[in-house]
Order: structure tokens, then C-alpha cells, then sequence
DNA sequence: TAAAATTTTTAGACAAGTCTAAAAATTATT
DNA sequence: AATAATTTTTAGACTTGTCTAAAAATTTTA
């Protein structure tokens, strides 16, 4: 059967795959309301619909997992949301932190090969510009983001692949302190008191908070 | 004061326009309930709304006109819908009669420097797909196509710039009868009993029923 | 393990946009 | 100009997605 989902029933799948994947079991009512920005009761009313649709599962006072349907919607609007952010970055020449609110609203054109064609258009790029991994056409993705810049012990250096807030005012303030994709970041000191560190990058010394780098993906 | 209007109030002002366009005058319920396919009692409720947001202006009974505000929103929709269709067509390699219901979706997309950063991506263009002319940043509009292939005599010759009816079932006729924008007819025989036409089109000689040529702009 | 706190669900309401059916106004007909 | 036909508006209802307030279930705490 072919679905045609509302943006509002597209998002909470979203949201639902997206804490699943952080959590690895079923999601609660109430971090899908944080995450969706709205009440509880709200939820339930949505994953009931969801759930008749058969998207998700959902044990009543339990939570909600995504069935294989709902998952595979989820990951082709993540897709979407991507490309749609290689988009406008690589092509439009917009900054990295004003893409996601534009993107948010592109993810939910409704077309049978748009995508596909913004996919092949844009080289098969692997990753958004915010470093996170775009699904393929069938819906594989590669997770290999998982060690933050907080766990680097003083002395090691890493390179920034990610950034896990993509709010403008996080990636403005990466922007002012020359941190960007790719550059290397050299842990010079980390402050036993409030974990903040001091870094060594573009041949700077800059302290950033825990705060920070404990939202930055970074690879040795 | 910034507006930011529902995709359904943004269609209705479109419709509103290219209604008032083609016919010069005020608008009546119908006419816009026949575009937008749905009901007169439907209309009339939405044209309450958009009157009191100052979009349009309403005389019971009588008709509907578009105020400056909502001229001005209806030419920014078309302009949004339009650059996307020459997006579609000329980035992302769609076939003509693929573009317009995505564009559709497209035109809606909020954002304040989108369509003018598509619009310089794409070089400025002056028409769309369809030959239909792209509105400038500032609303400035070139309406020039208003001569019919079926005013053409016999004898002469024209070039097509436009089509009236951008269905997919007509576009895909004239893609099989190499009609495209650009190339040039020649109107061989004009029949009277139904105004159905011999032209010379490529080297080809085909026969178009009134129905096609009364849907199709072109210049001398 | 019983009371307290928290989470989730239910019940009822609202706004947007649509519909049907009926009433009101306008226009056409004779 | 009165009646008929048409157009438009009004009234009331439905759907989607949201909300608040209260009830029910679960979890925590003492």
C-alpha cells in the first residue's frame, strides 16, 4: 500500500526514530512531546493514529517503537532532510547554521523521484554538512558517529566530523572559533572542575566549555 | 507588518490573480471555487479570511479583488513556483509535464533569502518551462503572450512561446508532435467547419484540433 | 508496601479548512 | 415586473492537530 503522511505524522516519526537511535529501546510520551516541542496528550493522540496506521507499535503507559514501516519512512525523510541541506549549502551557498528550518520544510515535498534526482544531482554526497550521515536510496545508513569531543583525554588529537546540536547559535559559535568539519583539534588541558578544556585548533588556543564539546563528533 | 499565510491562503491569492489576470475585473466566488476545486461555500469563508488579514477586498455578492499586500504575495508565490519549475526542469533533468505539482508544493516553502539565492543559482531566467514569464524580486512581471496559435492565418508562419493549459496530458501530446517552446509552425490550412488546423511543424505536417491550438502562445 | 510523585491517557475544547443543505440575494426569463 | 434560475452566503458539521484539566496507571520514596 502506497502512504501519503501528513508533515506532522512524517515529523513525529522522525522524532521517534531519532531518540530511538540515541536510546536503543522504545520511546517514552514525554521525550517525544520535548523533542516535538509539544504536550504529552498531544502524543498520544498521534501515536494512537500512527499506531492504526500501522507505523508504530504502542503498549499503553509502555512506549512506542517504529514497526519496519514507520522506520523506513522515518530514514527517507532523514534522507531528504539531508540532501535538501547539501542543497543548500553546496548550491545555494547558504551557511551551514541557516539550512535546517529550510530543509525541515523541503523533507516533505511529495514527489516519486525528486529525491533521487537531488541525490544524483549532488554526486551521492555521504554526509550533510552538519557531518551527519545520509541514508542511501534504500534507506542504509552508516552510524559510525559516537565518540565526543568531551571523551578525549588531554595530550590526543581528533578531527571534527559532526556536530550532535545543529542550532544556529552553537554552530555560529563553532564558526567564530575557526571550528569546522575536517579541522584537527588538539586537546591540550582539561580542567577537572567543570570539564572544560583548552584546545590547540587552526594553530589557536581557545577554552571551550563541556557544554561544547561534549556536542561536537570527533574521529582520531 | 510580516505575513506569514497558510499554503491554502497563498493558493487562493494565486488563483484570485490569474483569474483577475485573464480577466480584468473582479473576481466571483465561483470562478475561484472552479479553480481551486472546491466548494463556493468554501470560497466564501476564505475570502472572509483574507479580507480581514487585508489580502483582498470582498463586496458581498458582488466580488472578490486582490489589495496591493495580496497582489504582491500572489506574484511572490508565482515567481517561487515558477524559478522551481525551471529548477526542476533545467538542474534536476524533469520532463516539463512532471514540474508543476511539485512546484506546487515547492512555491510554499518560507524562507527569506530562498527564491532569490534559486533565482541567481539559476542565472535569472525570464521564462519557465512553459514560456510562462518569471516575476522579478520586485514583482515586476512581463505579460506578453496573448497571441493564440488559432489566430493564425493560413499562410503564416509563428513561433511558440508559451502553452495555456500546462496539464500533463497536453504537454506530453506536444512532446510527441515535437512541438516545443521555440520552434517554429506554419499554419498550412485552417479548416472551417472546426477550426482544426494543418501546420508544418519540423518538416512534419500534422493536423491540431482547436482545442490544441487555442492552448498554445506564440509570437510572429 | 503504602503514600507521594511522575507519567500517560482520557475527555472535552478549539482553530483551520473543508463539506452539505438551506436561506438570501442577484440575475435572467417571460 | 413577477417568477424562475442562478449565484452567493449562512448555518451547522466533520477532520486534523493541537490544547488544558482531570483521571488512571506506573514508578519512586520513605
Amino acid at each position: 500500500m502506497k502512504f501519503d503522511l501528513s508533515q506532522a505524522e512524517e515529523n513525529y516519526l522522525k522524532a521517534i526514530y531519532s531518540i530511538g537511535i540515541d536510546t536503543g529501546k522504545s520511546v517514552n510520551t514525554n521525550q517525544i512531546a520535548l523533542m516535538m516541542k509539544t504536550k504529552a496528550s498531544s502524543v498520544t493522540d498521534m501515536v494512537k493514529k500512527l499506531s492504526d496506521k500501522g507505523l508504530v507499535e504502542h503498549k499503553k503507559y509502555k512506549g512506542t517503537i517504529l514497526t519496519r514501516k514507520g522506520e523506513s519512512i522515518a530514514v527517507n525523510t532523514l534522507r531528504s532532510h539531508r540532501l535538501w541541506e547539501c542543497f543548500l549549502v553546496d548550491t545555494l551557498q547558504f551557511n551551514w547554521d541557516e539550512v535546517h528550518d529550510i530543509a525541515e520544510q523541503m523533507e516533505h515535498i511529495k514527489s516519486d523521484s525528486l529525491v533521487d534526482r537531488l541525490d544524483q544531482f549532488l554526486s551521492f554526497p555521504s554526509y550533510d554538512p552538519h557531518g551527519d550521515p545520509i541514508p542511501d536510496k534504500n534507506g542504509v545508513i552508516k552510524h559510525h558517529k559516537n565518540v565526543m569531543l568531551s571523551s578525549v583525554v588531554a595530550g590526543d588529537s581528533c578531527i571534527v566530523i559532526g556536530v550532535k546540536d545543529s542550532s544556529s547559535s552553537f554552530l555560529k559559535f563553532l564558526d567564530n572559533a575557526s571550528i569546522r568539519l575536517g579541522n584537527e583539534i588538539k586537546v591540550v588541558t582539561v580542567e577537572d572542575f567543570d570539564q572544560s578544556m583548552q584546545i590547540e585548533i587552526e594553530n589557536k588556543m581557545i577554552t571551550v566549555s563541556y557544554q561544547i564539546s561534549k556536542n561536537l563528533y570527533v574521529k582520531k
